[in-house]
DNA sequence: CTGAAAGCGCTTACAG
DNA sequence: CTGAAAGCGCTTACAG
């Protein structure tokens, strides 16, 4: 493709201006360098030019380069998956916070596809060497994770969204992530389920492919013990044991949800309310609770997605504008941890814990 | 942020091959003109020291440049907004799509967010003036869109997702576009139906805001469309008048896909089959049915989102894959023809409807 | 077919 | 506080 015009550059802002063009350069990026009758003028021509940096330019001469990179991947409905009503909505959302919050900040966030894990190294390693990339935003993070590796062994600086589950220590100074406190977000809406009058409150959520006492494995252990916790807080005969009986687990899905509310209701014609996992599985179980005339069953979801306001259920939003901001905020920390190896003090702000937001419908 | 590692150049790639960089830039861009053996030497070189050109390099230099522009939205739930159950399905999978097309051919898609129309203004002009995109990808156009002078006044090459519907000549060769043919995927919808024995099959729609009689004025109406047009060729008795009393058009919202369904049950208790414009409405009409007992009636949605899946009802898939590389095809074949004004002989090249595909279940 | 020179638009030292 | 010089890594003419 052809550049069409010829656009604006450093040196006719000098020239308007009438001072050299690393005054300029100055002017922009070093503010306090340049006097301030100086630095009106230039801000003046910059103005009346309509002047924007040429980007290319300046990520070549400068060590600053102000790009991350985050995986985008396809929604679309395959014959291997596609799992839940609308899987992609975190990750989505996600990529969208996050290049808002860039641009607030002068952050080019850049997207990338990949299939598979080995298709992804490629890619990192093609977004590094190219220079289009100096960190990575890495989603969904599993046990072992080889990009782990290649972007150690590359020495970029990376976060993860989302704790590594499984990992030996959830906050390795060489791990730095953001995440949202699910357990926190199930808490809530247990309390909350207890505030309408609800007694006997059951939980429908995902199974737990391996659990270790005393150490969190996954986001499904997570969001299921805080509805435990809660439970155990506001009512003291409620136990482990209890908890195995008023819980369903199961995969990600409507019909999961549906199946999940059907075995609940026949088992505790009783329960009240039910706390599930994601939205998916709330609309499943909304759609039961609806065809068994057992609308009293009060439901709650989990992401805030489309689904439940479409369908009018309470659930728990991961205010991913924030996570975003965080995760800006931690990268660039990370960066400049990286750059002073000596100071370990500030380790700790690799790590950032967000609560989510209940929201009530 | 900072660079963390000394990347390879194309002078140790030069040096290697024993060569000058020159000749390693002609290797890359220009294979032609260079001797094979010397190639060979070169791709050797660049294979062994993992060579990435920078781009930021090339970008400066080169009269070439190669990305795209596009917006993202959020599809958060706000107090405003957030129609149906996904609505930025389609626009989401087709940024998806364009990432993944751009990456085959080397183009660089980059992505912005923008409020509304001011702001993505204001942007526009910061991508392109800072040379961070050369050719803008639009989606969802509206009439008198204010994006299009803008593009037009900076002679930036664009092309719009969707025809600019509300135009006078959606053919102008100022606005090339890429779409879809909804009216195509209505009626594939009908006929199959059809062949499954139905003969009474309602359609559930949008409302049309404007109708002027031979100009196609929006989604809405290309929707309609072909379940009408599908019918009057299946059934010489039905007529325009019979359409009007086979359907129910609204908003976008499960709500009032249901709403829909429920008035044709009562109007036509004999109805068969369901056209939907949508899978929102689709999930609306399913829920409908099944909650009055009537399965038996068959249900099409569009767009064949996850929730179509889910709920196991036929939908229209708009090939988004193909979207996306039409879209750079003719985002490149538009530059060309601004180079050479004199070509007019292409301009239909900047057109492109496609066909959508149905998928039944 | 290959290479020496120039330059894209900036930022980074550094001299004044 | 300001400006002259150098150079980031490429590609583009152009000379040989």
């Amino acid at each position: 493709m052809t550049q069409k015009r010829q656009a604006t550059s450093i040196t006719q802002v000098a020239a308007a201006a009438q001072v050299s063009i690393q005054t300029v350069s100055n002017a922009i990026n070093y503010p306090d360098r340049v006097k301030p009758e100086t630095r009106q003028r230039v801000l003046q021509a910059i103005q009346a030019l309509d002047y924007t940096p040429n980007l290319a330019a300046r990520r070549l001469r400068s060590i600053h380069t102000t790009s991350v990179a985050v995986r985008i991947d396809s929604n679309a409905v395959t014959e291997s998956g596609a799992r839940g009503l609308y899987a992609g909505f975190i990750q989505d959302e996600f990529v969208y916070q996050l290049t808002a919050a860039g641009e607030r900040r002068g952050v080019k966030v850049v997207a990338y596809t990949a299939e598979d894990s080995e298709q992804e190294i490629t890619q990192l390693k093609r977004l590094v060497n190219s220079r289009d990339a100096d960190g990575i935003v890495l989603t969904s993070t599993v046990e072992n994770d080889p990009r782990l590796d290649v972007l150690a062994s590359m020495r970029v600086p990376f976060l993860s969204f989302g704790r590594p589950w499984g990992a030996e220590n959830l906050y390795s100074p060489e791990h730095a992530w953001v995440d949202v406190d699910g357990g926190f977000g199930t808490a809530a809406a247990t309390r909350m389920l207890w505030a309408r009058g609800a007694r006997r409150i059951a939980f429908i959520g995902w199974v737990m492919h391996r659990t270790v006492p005393g150490r969190m494995q996954s986001t499904a252990e997570d969001r299921r013990v805080g509805w435990v916790k809660a439970l155990r807080e506001l009512n003291p005969a409620f136990t482990a044991m209890t908890a195995r009986k008023w819980e369903v687990l199961g995969e990600e899905s409507v019909a999961k949800g549906r199946e999940g509310a059907r075995r609940l209701l026949s088992q505790h014609p009783d329960v009240e309310a039910i706390v599930c996992a994601s939205d998916t599985l709330a609309l499943g179980a909304l759609l039961e609770t609806t065809s068994a005339a057992r609308s009293d069953v009060i439901i709650c979801g989990f992401d805030n997605s489309p689904v439940s306001k479409e369908f009018g259920f309470s659930s728990i939003d991961q205010n991913l504008d924030q996570v975003a901001d965080a995760a800006l905020d931690v990268l660039t920390s990370v960066t400049s941890r990286v750059r002073r190896p000596t100071d370990q003090g500030q380790a700790e702000v690799a790590h950032v814990l967000l609560q989510p937001q209940l929201i009530e419908r």
